[in-house]
DNA sequence: TTAATTGCAAATCCTTTGCAGATTC
DNA sequence: GAATCTGCAAAGGATTTGCAATTAA
């Protein structure tokens, strides 16, 4: 498995970093870590090192509302997120059964690797209440 | 409900191109419709639009993998999508285990008017054999 | 009237790409 | 040694923003 191309120092260097954070993370969160530690990586290799790994599937990809792509290595404590639309206040929410129906979709469709995002956003209490004071 | 603003020619045109759509569509396809349709509106009137409708949670938001973003007024038929990395296949799925989910976490968490994106991203099969004869 | 909204174009931000030089196999 | 990979900077594409002119209330 994994026999495409070849491996250099940058990639270990983009794994690892990724590895090392358990939250998804973004490109440029990554590049700038990286360059912290001295690593000596340009942005742009970053970004095809992340592409690669997400076309082999090997890392979760996640596109924020406001078009930033984040990843996260396969198999961190999974977990999603129900987020405010009015505060920005995230709550993470394991799902079993949303597991479980996934991977059950996936085999009935014949799709294999499947990894999935899911996504809950609403208003919290508080906005709730602040909405219906609104003048 | 709903008191925030003036009604405006423009903000009425791009509901109903949105309402005149099943389908998730983009800011740009949106505005692209509008002007075909002889609507004279702006590409910025058009995502402040979308953008208040959103805030408002007036309609269904989704981010491409690529970063574009796509609307959908509320309550259409509703379902989700299984893609295939590989190439790009898309399947519809319907998951009333998952809406229910999500009426349960929202209410449990105290979150109102809550909408949900969920994504399954997998190999469909061919692509997962093609991968498999791999030079 | 008069404050909110529009339209345009310029500005932003993330991401991708072209190409010469460095590097892995 | 030869094909692949990197780094930089420039290009690309979606979205946002400044500001004068327009328009709903």
């Amino acid at each position: 498995m994994s026999s495409e191309g070849r491996t250099t120092r940058q990639q270990v260097a983009v794994r690892a970093a990724l590895d090392s954070s358990a939250e998804f993370v973004s490109a440029q969160q990554l590049h700038a870590e990286l360059r912290a530690a001295g690593e000596r990586v340009g942005l742009a290799t970053v970004y095809r090192a992340l592409g690669k790994m997400s076309e082999g599937g090997e890392v979760d990809v996640l596109v924020r509302p406001d078009g930033e792509t984040l990843y996260r290595s396969c198999s961190s404590g999974h977990h999603h997120h129900l987020i405010c639309r009015g505060c920005g206040t995230t709550v993470e929410v394991a799902a079993p059964s949303v597991e479980r129906w996934a991977r059950d979709v996936a085999e009935r469709e014949g799709f294999s690797d499947v990894s999935h995002t899911v996504e809950l956003v609403g208003l919290c209490r508080a906005c709730s209440q602040a909405v219906d004071m609104a003048p």
